[in-house]
DNA sequence: ATACTATTTAATATCTACTCCTATTTGTCA
DNA sequence: TGACAAATAGGAGTAGATATTAAATAGTAT
């Protein structure tokens, strides 16, 4: 978000990685870290391929396989996140009445919501100036009632 | 999001939704109608294949494509939206520090922006009781910049 | 240093969600 | 009742994501 911060501070996220990497069972792979450099140098929210076309920099012959899987390992362990609502088949909504939209990350239900301090949050007006904007929304991820219920289970048995 | 209301509610909807067709100078077809028609009548946020699938019972050889593009259609004329940031491909973000995102309806771009009232919205008890909320994200939409740009340029020529 | 396993490559396959094409049909309006 | 543009069906094509192999490689623990 800020302009790149070089150096010292980049190290230390390194080794943050390195260490969440370990607590997890993984292994240090030179194709793991270049993966995690390479997604936090880039501020454009790159797809699998974007990020693997410029890992290849480093890294020759990576595989977009390996590149795929180690996006997704990073934001398995907390590393990286997979921008709001991206990825899925689109959806389409009749109802439009103000409402807001609650996604099950688990079993992918969109359930509707409303509460109405969030029909109308305030944008900022350096924002206003900067862009044209249409549509402003608060979206909640997490689990539904039946897969929080499923989870319990789980753990219990 | 209410209940289903039925009847004569229902016919209001029918009547408003072909005088905004004509409005845009859209025929009023059949597919189109029934389109309409069975989306308002779902409240699960579905698919172009699960409206497919419901439609086929009132025109059975109706084309997914023409389910397709008549959903696409339904939110242009503002009789129906897409679910926020769906159907795009996967974009993966290595930025952990709190921030939000706009993003351009135009040209698919993802743009950070971080306005600190919006890292902690409130959410209701009822929600908190219902589902286990493990992200919260106000995400905005529209044109960025350059796009805004590109639009009014083709208007004044 | 060695052994064990996780990981990677590379090639292939599958699946889904569109998206494009073209001949045909149909709604609208004069 | 035509004429004409808009819309549709149906099939083919594309792109993204994921899975499956198998064989080679490389990190880690002892
Ligand atoms: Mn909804
Ligand atoms: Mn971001
Ligand atoms: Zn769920
Ligand atoms: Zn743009």
């Amino acid at each position: 978000m800020p302009e790149n911060q070089h150096n010292s501070s980049n190290d230390n996220k390194l080794v943050d990685f390195e260490k969440r990497c370990r607590q997890h069972g993984l292994k240090i792979t030179p194709q793991r870290v270049a993966v995690y450099k390479t997604l936090v140098g880039m501020d454009t929210h790159p797809t699998a391929e974007e990020v693997c076309q410029k890992v290849r920099d480093e890294i020759s012959n990576i595989s977009l396989d390996t590149v795929n899987r180690t996006l997704h390992t990073l934001s398995e362990i907390g590393a990286a996140f997979v921008v709001e609502g991206t990825g899925q088949p689109r959806r389409f909504d009749g109802g439009l009445e103000d409402h807001q939209h609650f996604l099950c990350m688990k079993c992918g239900k969109v359930i509707d919501f409303h509460h109405k301090p969030f029909d109308n949050i305030d944008i900022p007006d350096e924002l206003k100036g900067q862009f044209k904007i249409l549509r402003k929304t608060v979206y909640l991820e997490g689990l539904c009632g039946m897969c929080m219920h499923i989870e319990n289970k789980s753990i219990i048995e």
